[in-house]
DNA sequence: ACAATAGTGTCTTTTAGACAGTATTTG
DNA sequence: CAAATACTGTCTAAAAGACACTATTGT
């Protein structure tokens, strides 16, 4: 991957660099854990799939820029979730054209729209996350694939202790509707009556209104959530044994 | 913070960018929690205390870059520590001089030496973690108050679910040992007893030896132990009460 | 002998995890 | 009324937290 230096290299040698931001734009799309990805028309990797960004303007900052392909790429007005810095990728050869590096970052938000494929004549789409890296998934351009898993454990990990979970339904939502999204995003359901004690018994995580939702099938009318102030789990809530791949 | 753009501002204007590396260096220097920094003796902010870092070569990415800078300043031949990479600072007016972003990086060792202060004509020396921010501590250039902030809350909520509290001490070291380190960066001393208990009930975080230590004080020998493979303590070792400082 | 330190054991409280049981609504 | 769903309650096991107690070594 790292470029080979010319004999004659100083390493006080400083080129000018592009600085790009990536997204890692995830949603439940129709119950599944999904990230956007758009199609390359053009070489390099042309054909090959990678994540929606764009570079950093001259009078905005990297958070700036992601919140603006934001709304371009998803084709929101006002992109209704929650957006994070994930991390900074700077191998030499990552893009063959010129150096560049790239400012991710991880998106979340509930049941965003397929995306218009014609905006900007690039085909776009929901790709489930648990069919990336098989046969029936897309390929990956650049470094795009190492910065998607990295990102997917981002938000796996951190559901366990913030409560990021509630960004992926809109509001209001029943505690059915969480337990959707831990089942998604985990690939495992846990224990529905324990998540609902650890959710209503971290102060702040969601505040109940007096209403019932309607969901046309039979049984109680499930209560009515809305998202809280506190941003922190404590401690966690984990997805003990099923969790057997460690991070740094 | 953000520069005004001009009236015939169009945001697909790229401009090139620098791209720095910044070191937030912490160790343990006299069983204190300290910080690495060094004085400015140039405009902008001569005299003001700053990050130690530089510029990212041509054929080298950002973790080389800050691998080079860790020698380079500490002036160790092999540094002998943790490094990684913390969050990229991106905001335009950062340095007045010119737009560069900066990948800051956290590293972590045991006993670092001081730093020789003329190596490269900068002063540079240890700072108490506490002392920052007080009128003991040293004013700091750019936006390096805010890098420091987040890279000492990443310390200390790192050693709560990573076995990273080994990295600040050297081999072979005792229980004793290792609670200094928690108390040091946490600023509250856990409980000895149930500390060791948690660390010898995670698998591979430390590895007995067959020896004991000298300690010259009085009392029994205390057993010797070598850092580990792992890299992870699960469920996580957590500082409770006295966290009531959240993140997000 | 005494004081300081190392390390073990034990008791209590809390929490997670599993799952039984009850209530509500529709076909 | 049956079936599915929402939700509460209960039991058990594990872990954290507090702290007593024993052992070892230097003064």
């Amino acid at each position: 991957m790292s470029a080979r230096a010319p004999e004659d290299y100083n390493p006080s040698d400083y080129p000018p660099f592009g600085v790009a931001v990536d997204l890692c734009v995830f949603t439940l799309h129709n119950g599944v854990f999904s990230i956007l990805l758009v199609e390359r028309a053009e070489e390099p990797y042309a054909g090959d799939w990678a994540l929606p960004g764009g570079f950093v303007g001259a009078y905005e900052d990297a958070m700036q820029a992601a919140w603006r392909e934001l709304t371009e790429e998803t084709g929101v007005e006002r992109f209704p979730g929650h957006l994070e810095q994930l991390k900074t990728y700077t191998a030499p050869e990552r893009d063959p054209r010129m150096r560049v590096v790239s400012v991710a970052h991880v998106a979340l938000a509930p049941n965003l729209p397929t995306p218009r494929a014609g905006s900007d004549a690039k085909n776009a789409r929901w790709w489930a996350v648990d069919d990336l890296g098989t046969e029936d998934g897309p390929t990956l351009a650049f470094d795009h694939e190492e910065i998607v898993v990295d990102a997917i454990e981002r938000v796996r990990s951190k559901i366990e202790y913030t409560t990021l979970a509630t960004q992926f339904t809109p509001e209001p939502f029943t505690m059915s509707d969480l337990h959707r999204v831990y089942t998604a995003v985990w690939g495992f359901p846990p224990d529905l009556p324990n998540l609902q004690r650890k959710v209503q018994s971290t102060p702040g995580m969601v505040v109940a209104t007096d209403e019932t939702a309607d969901t046309g099938k039979r049984g109680p009318r499930p209560r009515l959530y809305r998202r809280g102030d506190a941003t922190a789990i404590h401690p966690p809530l984990m997805r003990s044994d099923q969790r057997r791949a460690d991070e740094g």
